[in-house]
Order: C-alpha cells, then sequence, then structure tokens
DNA sequence: GAAGTCACG
DNA sequence: ACGTACGTGACTTCA
C-alpha cells in the first residue's frame, strides 16, 4: 500500500529479538510475497545475522535505476527527488554527520524514526510503479528479471561466506618487505644526497628534476607538478639506478600498505574470514565492482605480487580453492558480435588469437611469429576493445605513432568484419543515443554527437567498448546464478566465494572436486551461445596463487 | 577532498 | 592541431 507504512522497533535483548523474528519470520520466508526495497542486499544480510533467510519475489530499486541509466546516482534520496519530487527526511539531520560524534538510530525517539524508516519502505514502493514502466519501455526489464534481481542473492550469499586469509603469512612477509624497503629507502637517500618522503609525487619530482636534473624537460602533470609516474619514471630506468630503486620502492611499499598491512585488519571477528562488498549499481557498463577490502585487484603480476596471492586460502582442511576464469571472453565477445570470420576461426579451431593476429598483421605464418611480433598483436588485440587510436597504441609499445597507424590498418584489413562492426556501433549510438550488449544492458552516451572533438571521441570509445565490457559482464552474471542454484539444489558443502570480472573462486571441499568442476566448466561454458566457443580454464589449489 | 599513483580485469 | 586507450578502489600527501 502506498504512503503508509510501519515500524517496529526491536529490543536490544537477544530472546525479545527471537521472539520478534520468530514472528516475522513466515513473512520474510514467504516465496509468495513480493519483497520491494532499495539495496534489498544489504537487508538480505542483516535479517541473515537473525536466523532469516530472505526469499524472493524481489524487487530492488536501486538496481532498476541503474538498469535504467547506469550512469546516474541511484540513492533514494536523489531518486525520490527526481521521480517523486519529494526531499525525504536526511538521516544526517535525524543522527548528525559520519564520524564518531553520530548518534545511533537506537538513541532517537520512537515517533522520529517511525517517519524515516517508513518514509523508506514507502518511497521505495512508490519508485517501483514509476519503474516498472521505464524498465519496460528500455527494454531491460528481462535482464532485470532474469540476471540482476537473481544475482542479489548469489553476491549476498558470497559476501556472508567471506574468504580465509593466512595473516601470520602475511606478517612474515611484512617483515621481509621491510627489510627490503629500507635497504632501498637508504640506497635511494644517498644517492640522491638528501632525505625526504618518498610517499610524496611532490618531494620526489623536486628531488629528481630540481636538485639531481635527470632531464632537460621533465613532463609535468595537468597541475604543474613534477610528473614521477610509473611512466615517465620508466622511460629513465635504464639510464639511472636510483630510478630503478624508486620503482622497486614504490611498487613494494604499495604492496606493503595496500595489501600485506591492510588485508588481516579486514578479517571479521565474527567469522574469522574476509568479507567483501560486491557492489552491484557503482560500474557503467554492467561489472561488479568490489570494496572494503577490494578483493578484486589482488595483486598477481609480479613476484612480489604472487607471494599476497599465496595468503588466500581455503576455509579449512578439508576444502581446497578452485580457480575458473574465462579465456579471452572479451575478444570472444567481439568476434561473435561482429561476425568476422577470421577471428572466429581462430577460436573455433582453439588457436592462440594473440599469434593469429601477429601472422595476419605482418603477413607470415603463425610458426614464424617472434615474442615481440606477439606482445604487439597482443597490445592491438587489447586496443581494438577500448577503442584504438594510433596514439593510443604507441604509447603502450615500443612503436612510433606511424608504425601504429600501419598496425592498425594492417589489423582492419584482417579482422574486416571488426572495422565494419565498430562503425556500426558508432553510427547506432548516434542514431539512438546508447548501445547495447548481447543481452539488452543500455549504456547511454551521451557526448556521442557533441562538437567537441575529445568528448565525441570519448563516447565514440565507449559505444565500442560498453558492448563488449558489459556482454562479458551479463554472461558471467548468468554463469553465477546458474552455478549458485546447482550448488543450492545439490546442498553442496561448497561455496562461491569471489568474482573477479572473468573468474570465479570456489571453496571446495575435497569430496566434491569432481562434482563441482563439473558444474563449473559446463556452467560457465554455456551461460549463452555464442558465434564462438566459450574456454574455461580452471584449477585447484591449497591458495589462490597455486589455483591459477 | 582533490591529486597523484598504482593494484586488478 | 589537439589530446586519447576501457572499467574499477585504496593509499598517501597536501592544501
Amino acid at each position: 500500500m502506498e504512503k503508509k507504512g510501519f515500524y517496529l522497533p526491536i529490543d536490544n535483548n537477544k530472546s525479545i529479538q527471537k521472539e520478534y523474528f520468530d514472528i516475522l519470520r513466515p513473512f520474510f520466508e514467504n516465496d509468495q510475497i513480493i519483497k520491494v526495497g532499495h539495496n534489498l542486499k544489504f537487508d538480505i544480510k542483516v535479517l541473515f545475522k537473525y536466523d532469516i533467510t530472505v526469499s524472493g519475489p524481489l524487487y530492488d530499486t536501486m538496481v532498476a535505476h541503474y538498469l535504467i541509466n547506469p550512469d546516474m546516482r541511484h540513492n533514494l534520496d536523489t531518486l525520490s527527488e527526481s521521480y517523486l519530487n519529494y526531499i525525504p527526511i536526511s538521516i544526517e539531520t535525524l543522527i548528525g554527520k559520519k564520524g564518531k560524534n553520530q548518534r545511533s538510530m537506537r538513541d532517537l525517539p520512537v515517533e522520529e524514526v517511525t517517519d524515516y524508516a517508513s518514509e523508506d519502505a514507502d518511497l521505495a514502493l512508490q519508485l517501483k510503479k514509476i519503474f516498472d514502466k521505464e524498465l519496460n519501455e528500455n527494454g531491460v526489464k528481462n535482464i532485470f528479471n532474469d540476471i540482476e534481481i537473481p544475482i542479489i542473492e548469489v553476491l549476498a550469499d558470497m559476501e556472508k561466506e567471506g574468504i580465509s586469509i593466512n595473516s601470520s603469512y602475511l606478517s612474515k612477509l611484512d617483515e621481509e618487505f621491510e627489510i627490503d624497503l629500507n635497504k632501498l629507502k637508504s640506497g635511494i637517500f644517498e644517492k640522491s644526497g638528501a632525505e625526504f618522503n618518498l610517499n610524496s609525487p611532490k618531494q620526489l619530482g623536486d628531488i629528481l628534476f630540481e636538485k639531481l636534473k635527470l632531464v632537460s624537460k621533465p613532463k609535468k602533470t595537468k597541475t604543474g607538478q613534477y610528473s614521477t609516474s610509473e611512466e615517465v619514471l620508466s622511460a629513465l630506468a635504464s639510464e639511472h639506478e636510483i630510478i630503478r630503486n624508486i620503482l622497486e620502492w614504490r611498487s613494494l611499499d604499495k604492496l606493503q600498505s595496500t595489501y600485506v598491512r591492510s588485508l588481516p585488519n579486514e578479517v571479521s571477528n565474527r567469522t574469522g574470514r574476509i568479507h567483501t562488498r560486491f557492489n552491484q549499481t557503482v560500474t557503467t557498463t554492467g561489472r561488479l565492482s568490489s570494496n572494503t577490502p577490494n578483493l578484486q585487484n589482488i595483486p598477481i603480476r609480479t613476484e612480489n605480487g604472487q607471494k599476497i596471492r599465496k595468503a588466500f586460502i581455503p576455509r579449512s582442511d578439508e576444502y581446497e580453492l578452485l580457480a575458473a576464469d574465462y579465456s579471452q571472453i572479451e575478444l570472444r565477445v567481439i568476434a561473435s558480435i561482429s561476425k568476422d570470420e577470421k577471428m572466429i576461426d581462430a577460436f573455433v579451431n582453439d588457436q592462440d588469437i594473440h599469434t593469429i593476429t601477429a601472422a595476419k598483421i605482418f603477413n607470415i605464418n603463425p610458426n614464424e611469429v617472434t615474442r615481440d611480433q606477439r606482445g604487439n598483436a597482443k597490445t592491438v588485440n587489447f586496443g581494438i576493445i577500448y577503442g584504438v587510436s594510433a596514439f593510443g597504441l604507441s604509447q603502450q609499445t615500443k612503436l612510433s605513432r606511424s608504425e601504429s597507424k600501419i598496425m592498425i590498418d594492417n589489423y582492419f584489413e584482417s579482422y574486416p568484419g571488426l572495422k565494419n562492426y565498430m562503425s556500426s556501433q558508432i553510427d547506432f549510438a548516434r542514431n539512438k543515443g546508447y548501445v547495447e550488449t548481447i543481452m539488452g544492458r543500455r549504456r547511454y552516451l551521451q557526448n556521442i554527437n557533441s562538437q567537441n572533438n575529445m568528448l565525441r571521441s570519448g563516447a565514440e570509445r565507449n559505444a565500442i567498448n560498453a558492448p563488449i565490457q558489459g556482454s562479458a559482464a551479463d554472461i558471467i552474471k548468468i554463469a553465477m546464478i546458474r552455478i549458485h542454484n546447482k550448488f543450492k539444489k545439490q546442498s553442496l558443502k561448497s561455496k562461491m566465494l569471489l568474482q573477479v570480472h572473468d573468474e570465479l573462486v570456489f571453496d571446495v571441499h575435497k569430496t566434491e572436486k569432481k562434482i563441482v568442476k563439473d558444474i563449473v566448466k559446463n556452467t560457465m561454458e554455456s551461460a549463452v551461445e555464442l558465434n564462438v566457443p566459450l574456454k574455461i580454464d580452471l584449477e585447484f589449489g591449497k591458495n589462490w596463487l597455486e589455483a591459477h
């Protein structure tokens, strides 16, 4: 019922709480009653702590609006203001700004909380009516019902489950890193003849380019500071040992502060595991994001980084980790939707796509392709996904701008379907104002017809990239929902723990290795039917690194 | 709170 | 001629 709400204050006393929740349980667990709310994953997780498992059908207005326009903000206050023309009671006026002086809801008079809480529930119900219509009109009703709503429960379960880490190992790693960092630091201070804060780009820039005058025309950032970014310093690394030391210190310091020292603080007292949050309504393309802590950017590329990945372990001796990732999913997606025959052939025949690409653009046999040529082809393949330019490519390779242009021209001659696809995407965006994924997820491109060159080019790159990145996101989300359902139906002890864009990580009970491997592989492979096969690499291990 | 930097796909 | 790769989150410094 709209414009009417109820608030039930629940006492802090555990046994009274139990009494209340026993009365409420039949409602929340009834799968015939629809639950409408804003950010239901949050509510589901809260109720779970009181041993209530919320049952569908669900209707989440935050998720609905994310599909209506992923580029906008999705908080209830903003939506209420713009769709209902009503400014809700702000939480800040009730309990004060965030910080240690913020009061608790429990300290407020019940009348005030009643107004706030009832309003909150009612706004979601009012928005539902409007969003139902918009979801239909935008053609995203199916993706709402079949993907985004079902995945709420999957993500809630993954967040509840959490992942184990080896904290004592990390603390040893901390000591190891600390020794190396100190050695590097004193060497750098000695070579520069000064002590300064290595963490300050400003101070470092002054030392390198004012005091030591390492280059005659140092590159500056947009605010006029000397740029000391990895890109700039790498170019100088071969000539100056101090630069190599700085780069090494920087990367090690990053690993220490962001991972080695921080992750142990994120371990829950209640469960002994790390519970990240998977945000469903943040990215513009349909991907998830992860925070507090971000478990989608755990190091892997460097040797020291890999030591950190080793810290992620199964929940007990009875379990192993399983990592399953889609091989080249974005290139497979673009091959499929562009219908480029040559690229489809390469995937149908399970060939190494970068080698094949190199052979085509350098007009040689695949067995003649050198490491460098494969590397350049790989960079172009990635460039294609991002919306290449000759300049961008030359930045990423040792190639000049004109060599890059030749590479790109050869690329499009080799894969003519891709060139067609890219211009047709841009045309589509110009006409309709949006682009869409294979499942119909949309991204609106405000600047696609802009007079401003830079803005328009940016929108054109989005027109190419968003359907690719977004389709890959659709695919893995479908796989996650189905895997989750199968695990549940078979009451498996094994659990899905993490999603890292093209990878899923599981805690697998040792007695279930075979069944889980089959379910995961088959479900991921068959999530959607493309014009190319989907290929899955998967491996077990006693830590996340080993499972790769 | 912005800017700079860097970890990941 | 001009400024560019796509999508994120976290940490540190500094105004």
